[in-house]
Order: structure tokens, then sequence, then C-alpha cells
DNA sequence: CCCATGTCAGTATTACTGACATTG
DNA sequence: CCAATGTCAGTAGTACTGACATGG
């Protein structure tokens, strides 16, 4: 079985460990009843309450309309609950959210410790950094209010 | 317009990075008449020529199945041709799957340029590495041989 | 008026799982 | 026989674009 990859290209390297994070954490998410999406919106709910449609969307990169269908589902499941109405909405956990949530990031921590295992703090905290700025260096200038 | 995002995570910095390069690739390939994988599927395929369709499709992280429609897709662009039979057949960029990709690279190229700006060439390499340890990190023990 | 938002529809792309025949 | 492969189907999940009303 031949060895397929261009290991010299950073933007390959990228979407290989991105790949191989959100297999893994798709596998252990599963046994929670959770998808990749749904868990990034709590765990963003859970860090900032109140937040509208429309914020949560920009904080998990999709539209707003890819969210709205998105929170319909967690609405369903009774984990997200909404106070307001309309563009007044603000969004939080229930607290079946919340339970569901330390569950499932018990596990995307186990998740993203075996990836970083061996890495010393202060290589962890240059890799954050780094990318970082590498997403700044692609998103030049928008957005900022 | 709240700012959101909780950047002590080094799974959503993985994530916020690899969105960005792919909006960046997305937008700079379409220019091109490609999407993104098959814009992955053509690199890989003019780096090793006469790779397998299973090959391949390990390569760009999808399974055989998604690979296979993708690549018919690209048969009939008149980008991507094969030799051999069934099992046997080797798959090679046309002389217009090259000129074409040829084109896609060097947008690529920019865009890679721009996300690593002001990355000097020692800090290029250490993210690069690191980034390989991650995704080996998470992908222990399979599929080598 | 403009812009952001919520929301309803429709659509597309991508990739997955299942299944089956083939072949080394 | 077994494992890998090519291939045909069906399906799903995610997200996109378009459109429209609302409200600051």
């Amino acid at each position: 079985m031949r060895q397929v990859d261009f290991e010299d290209s950073p933007g390959y390297a990228l979407k290989r460990a991105q790949t191989a994070l959100r297999a893994a954490m798709d596998a252990e998410l599963r046994e929670h009843g959770l998808s990749v999406p749904q868990y990034s919106s709590l765990e963003l709910l859970a860090q900032q309450p109140g937040l509208s449609n429309a914020e949560l969307a920009r904080g998990a990169f999709v539209t707003r309309q890819a969210m709205h269908q998105l929170l319909g589902g967690l609405r369903t499941a009774g984990l997200v609950t909404g106070s307001g109405r309309g563009r007044d909405e603000r969004l939080s956990l229930t607290p079946a959210g919340h339970e569901r949530l330390t569950g499932a990031s018990q596990a995307v921590a186990a998740v993203e410790e075996q990836m970083l295992a061996n890495f010393s703090a202060d290589r962890r905290e240059r890799l954050l950094a780094d990318l970082c700025a590498l997403a700044d260096n692609l998103t030049p200038s928008v957005n900022r209010s």
C-alpha cells in the first residue's frame, strides 16, 4: 500500500491535522449524541450565554441560516433555549444542555490532550499563537467592530 | 457587533485557521474552475502520477467512493485520464490537466504565502513539524505498510 | 434608506454507508 | 480464503444562495 502525501505544504499539513482532529472528535462525540457542529455551538453558548443566532453563526464559521437550522435541532433536543423574541432573542443552554456538554467537553479535552501529547507548555503556546496568526493573515481587516 | 470566539482552545484555533485557508483557496480556485477537493486531487496526481483511485482517496482523506465520484468529474472535464483497466488503472493528468493545475497552483501558493506572511523560515519549519505531529498523535499506528 | 437580523425554501456539494463482483 | 479494490446506489448532513419581512 503506497504512501501518499506531500508533507512539505503547510496547507496540506493543516488540512491533515484538522481532518484527524475532526475525525477523532466525531468518534468521541457520537457517544454523547452530538455532532461536531452541535458541540461547537453548545461550547460557544456555554462560554458566552446570551448570544444571538447571528453571533453564534459567526463564532462557528457558518452562515446564520445554517446556524438557524442547527439550533432547531438543539432546541428540539431540549439542549438550548432562548429568551426574547425575534431579533432580540438571547440564547442559552438548558440544564440538560449543560449536563450534556459537560460529558462531551471532557471527551473533547481528552482528544485535544492526545493531539498535544508530548508537547511542552511552551510549544503549545507557540503553536496556538501561530495558528491564530495564520487565520489573521487570511482575514485582513474584516468584521472588526 | 459582538466578538465571538474562545481563543484558548487549540482545536478551535486549528479549525479557525483551516476554515480561513479553505475559504481563501475556494475563492481563488473558483476563478480557475476548480473546487478545493478537485485541486487537491490534481496536485496529488501531478506529484505522484500513476496512483490508483484508492491511493488517491487516502491522500485526500476521503473514501474511495467519494474519490471515484470526484474523478468522474475530472475525467469528464478532460483533466485526468487513466491507463489500464479496473483495479490496475493508473491515473495521471492530461495536458489540459497540467495546464489547469499550473495556474491554480500559483494562486494557491499566493494564498499560502499570504497565510504565512511575516513568518520566518524557522518559524515555518517549526509550524509544519508541529502540524504533522498533531496529525500523527491522532492517527496512531494505522495504515502503515 | 441602509444594514443586520430572523426565517423560510430550495439546492448543491461533499462524503458517507451498504453492497457486490473481481482479483492478487 | 482474505484483503483491497472498483463501482453502483442510496442517503445524510452540512452549508450555501435567494428571498422577504422586520427593526434599529
